[in-house]
DNA sequence: CAGATATATGAAGGAATATTCAGTTTTGGG
DNA sequence: CCCAAAACTGAATATTCCTTCATATATCTG
């Protein structure tokens, strides 16, 4: 278990029968639903509970405070993200850096954008409840794959593969949630892709 | 005044004698210094108006309520920060494209990090407080104020001008952002500056 | 089927804190 | 010097919401 998940935010109990499994996977469900229709503003125990089909004492259940339930919730869609950029960087293993660069890209941006309100809820969830370790923690998961990756390049000198691994990823990341956070229409947001893969090429070769 | 800016975030009165300006600002001042000690869970009116070295009261005669204290305050800083990506915009019209793209960086760059630590909160702040109209308008002008620069560029074909825009600002907003979520030392900030410089030029050298 | 275990209920308690307002003090112009 | 306007005070109010727990119901196991 990650060292960032004190016991405050720990889940309470494991549902063992099938009745509470249904149960917490509808709170979960409840919990992202209001989330995208009134904010973290509206995400009170009672709208979540009420949305479920459950009463509040049965969130309890599960989970000790309100903040563990979003916590959880951030907990699965990282690790979703996590495990789809270890499968491209794996299958990308031994390729050009650039292929691998691209690929990251299209894997990243289509799990954000699956869900784009709710990648932008869960996004501003975790400023709100100090989540960062959470995230830092995902990042350092992450930041080993790419490093991994870009260190298996056959075109890539091993010297600088951190910095080079640091500075791609910060451009990579750091440009999908800024367009996120303005509301770009479906055409912008596809010709700005393309072009951080153009961006992200001109670097490479530059470095290489 | 900004159309987002409704009369439940506008400062109720302007202090018109000095007694109250020296007042406004310490209310201000306290609420910068509670959010890099606090964050936004410990500012609260009374620990605000505590730092400041006033009464609660004297806090609701100013503004009408936290919300727009937080947002007044972010109105400051992006006040501050357009101006100087103006100023750095104007002062580049006529130049090539590549070193308009840098000076951008290093203005952007040096606001965000002039105050590392505020910066980070009051990015959080806007999450929390929905305050993303405000930021959009920000946006909205700084836009303005880069396409006229690019659009001023010899180098560059006003054709794709919009999208180059569109792409470059992002990128680079977007970068400048994910260096404050990692703790980068700084180190590698700078050298993930140069290379976000590199990215830019290979990319403008690509459209030309 | 009977006891044991797991799950569910939701009213009541309680803590936090945003906001008001009636009364007091300070300021500056005439 | 005086008083109207400006500024300030902070206890009291009002609201919101999290969390608990005693009780009830369902499910499983032998």
């Amino acid at each position: 278990m990650s060292k960032h998940s004190p016991s405050a935010l720990k889940p309470r109990k494991t549902p063992s029968q099938s009745r509470s499994r249904v149960t917490v996977d509808a709170i979960f469900e409840a919990t992202i639903q209001v989330l995208l229709k009134q904010g973290m503003a509206g995400l009170t125990t009672t709208s979540v509970a009420e949305r479920a089909g459950v009463s509040v004492g049965t969130m309890y259940q599960y989970f000790p405070n309100k903040q563990a339930l979003v916590y959880a919730l951030n907990e699965r869609f990282l690790t979703r993200l996590a495990e789809k950029v270890e499968d491209t960087c794996a299958g990308m293993a031994g390729r050009r850096a650039c292929e691998g660069a691209e690929a990251l890209i299209d894997t990243y941006w289509s799990v954000k954008t699956e869900r784009m309100e709710l990648t932008h809820a869960l996004y501003r969830s975790v400023a709100e409840l100090d989540n960062d370790a959470l995230v830092q923690d995902f990042a350092a998961r992450v930041d080993r794959a790419t490093e991994g990756m870009f260190r298996a390049c056959p075109d890539l000198s091993t010297g600088d593969i951190d910095q080079i691994n640091l500075s791609l990823t910060a451009v990579i990341y750091g440009t999908v949630r800024n367009a996120f956070e303005r509301g770009l229409e479906q055409e912008n947001i596809s010709a700005l892709k393309s072009d951080l893969k153009a961006m992200c090429r001109a670097y490479l070769s530059s470095v290489k």
